[in-house]
DNA sequence: GCTGGCGTTGACGCCGACGTCAAGGTCTAC
DNA sequence: GTAGACCTTGACGTCGGCGTCAACGCCAGC
């Protein structure tokens, strides 16, 4: 298949395609008017890319994965240096996951107490608050 | 002050000030020399944004503080529309962190696959396990 | 008056994963 | 033969929050 099908397929754009061989990710043969020729493999290489993709991955680190399939694995993460890259991103992300609890709550509570100070700025003077105000 | 000292009081660079002032977001007056001079409201305004930044807000974000700090309020959450921000960044944390934590969840159990399929590729064809493999 | 440390504006660089446009070649269908 | 749908390379744009450099002005101390 050609480019276009191959953007299609794996539900990406021939740009995106095009700057993954750029990197060196995936390679490409040329028909003789030199467009590019792709087949199931390259299809399945690029889908493993874009899973990991949104998995938050780097590009980079998903070039692992995609050599483990061209050796020949049928999975891309078959390989030790793919699960390598799997328990890495699993402790960033664990740390990534501990920073931003910890920042909603300290967000919590800012929020808690401003809205306390802005329900009530200063004491109401004696007048009852109110039932729908 | 300067913008040399209060880029060093606040814990940035001057660049940043600048930066933060041709988005609107400080002011500055200037000496008869042409520099900018700034005082302690000045060096309080900065710190409200840095510390917003810290906790992901976006630079644009950061604007209804600064401008509740300027309208002379003590606290720069302490108007309603720095507390639709808190609200909404709050709403933004728990979406990004579900979605990491389901991230996490799936990577996880990739591992455990990958993991326990490279450990036992095939069966061990009679041969008992040694201890220390 | 000269050095050095401050300040000024303006402009380009960076990162990552592409989007988008330009200017052309190729192939198919009519 | 020509329209138009595909392909090619190359290069610039995007987003945010600045870093870094250039080329210059100002001011204090020696």
């Amino acid at each position: 298949m050609r480019i276009g099908e191959l953007a299609a397929r794996a539900g990406t754009s021939t740009r995106t395609l095009r700057y993954y061989e750029s990197r060196g990710l995936i390679g490409s043969r040329r028909a003789v008017n030199g467009y590019r020729e792709y087949d199931e493999d390259d299809l399945r290489q690029v889908r493993e890319i874009r899973a990991l993709l949104d998995f938050g991955f780097g590009l980079e680190e998903t070039r692992p994965f995609v050599e483990c399939l061209r050796a020949g694995h049928d999975a891309g993460d078959a390989c030790p240096a793919s699960l390598e890259v799997y328990r890495r991103k699993l402790a960033e992300l664990d740390a990534c996951i501990d920073r931003l609890r910890d920042v909603r709550e300290r967000l919590r509570r800012q929020l808690a107490v401003a809205d306390s100070a802005h329900a009530a700025p200063e004491p109401r003077c004696g007048l009852a608050p109110h039932p729908g105000d």
